[in-house]
DNA sequence: CCCACGACCTGTGGGC
DNA sequence: TGCCCACAGGTCGTGG
């Protein structure tokens, strides 16, 4: 699943398509994802311009010339695929975009511009929802979400606010969204590497020094996943289908038993599982 | 508040 | 080759 970069970038490839564009056909082809599809789903859409496509967190947000914004979370196998030219065979009752994976293509969109735009989701904890712009930022959803880590909002100062009196490990707790908005397991445990803090020391016993370091580490580590285009490790892709390529600068995600790459350091990595997530990390420089 | 664990759902890759 | 198990980028709920 797509954590903050792997979202930035799908953004990224539906935004021509679809920021200024108005649908003129949804498809629902199940009534729902990880949870129902909203009522009218398929109405509300029908025929909506979308304003703009932004992004906060892991949710994808497009704002409607009407009340609603469509809400799009990617789970762990979502993904979409765009068919700039529309459906390679004529419309028929329904013509896929892609028919690779036609079991798992649940929702379409098309464009006025004339694109097909096919969710794919294998797992379906991904979701879609139609929310009251007005009242967008209330949505429990997004009411305590957390700062978005390369915003000014987010500074070592805030991280220091929310690490205050916590004994929880540091990684579960930038796990949880109202700490900072975006990361997910990946970028985590790379963080904390470059930060060199364990994933397992207790937030509130890390000091100044370190909050700094490690929000400066989220920070490098976020913008230079976004640069390469997320990290592709089975099912994400860009929308055209194009490899993200940062898992290559992996230093701890999945290199259990390698060396440590810290200069010096000699330390080698370990895999930990950390309530039935696997953690990453080196015993020996992140303390 | 903290933590562990199961649930959701399906596919894939490794080991035997 | 085939089968079974472990594991996968994320939440969400429950119970101790």
């Amino acid at each position: 699943m797509p954590e903050l970069p792997e979202v930035e970038t799908v953004r990224r490839g539906l935004e021509p398509h679809l920021s200024g564009a108005r649908l003129v056909r949804v498809i629902a082809r199940r009534p729902d994802l990880r949870f129902p599809l909203p009522d009218g789903f398929v109405q509300r859409l029908t025929g909506a311009r979308v304003e703009s496509l932004s992004r906060r967190g892991k949710y994808i947000l497009a704002p409607l010339d009407r009340d609603d914004t469509l809400i799009i979370h990617l789970g762990m196998t979502g993904r979409f695929v765009v068919e700039a030219g529309g459906p390679p065979q004529a419309p028929g009752e329904f013509a896929l975009a892609t028919p690779a994976d036609p079991k798992h293509a649940h929702i379409v969109f098309e464009t006025d511009g004339g694109a097909w735009l096919t969710y794919f989701d294998a797992r379906r904890f991904g979701y879609m929802d139609l929310i009251p712009t007005a009242t967008l930022e209330l949505h429990p959803r997004f009411a305590a979400m957390g700062p978005e880590p390369l915003s000014p909002a987010f500074d070592a100062g805030r991280l220091a606010r929310a690490f205050a009196g916590r004994r929880q490990g540091a990684k579960t707790l930038l796990l949880d969204q109202r700490v900072v908005a975006g990361l997910g397991n990946i970028y985590v445990c790379e963080a904390l590497h470059h930060a060199k803090i364990s994933p397992f020391k207790p937030a509130a016993e890390i000091g100044t020094r370190k909050l700094t370091a490690l929000h400066g580490a989220i920070t490098m580590v976020l913008e230079a996943a976004i640069t390469a285009g997320g990290s592709t490790l089975r099912d994400y892709a860009a929308v055209d289908g194009a490899m993200g390529y940062f898992q290559h600068d992996f230093r701890v995600y999945g290199r259990e038993g390698e060396p440590c790459p810290t200069p010096r350091c000699g330390g080698v990595i370990a895999r930990t599982a950390q309530a039935g997530r696997s953690t990453f990390h080196c015993p020996v420089c992140q303390k």
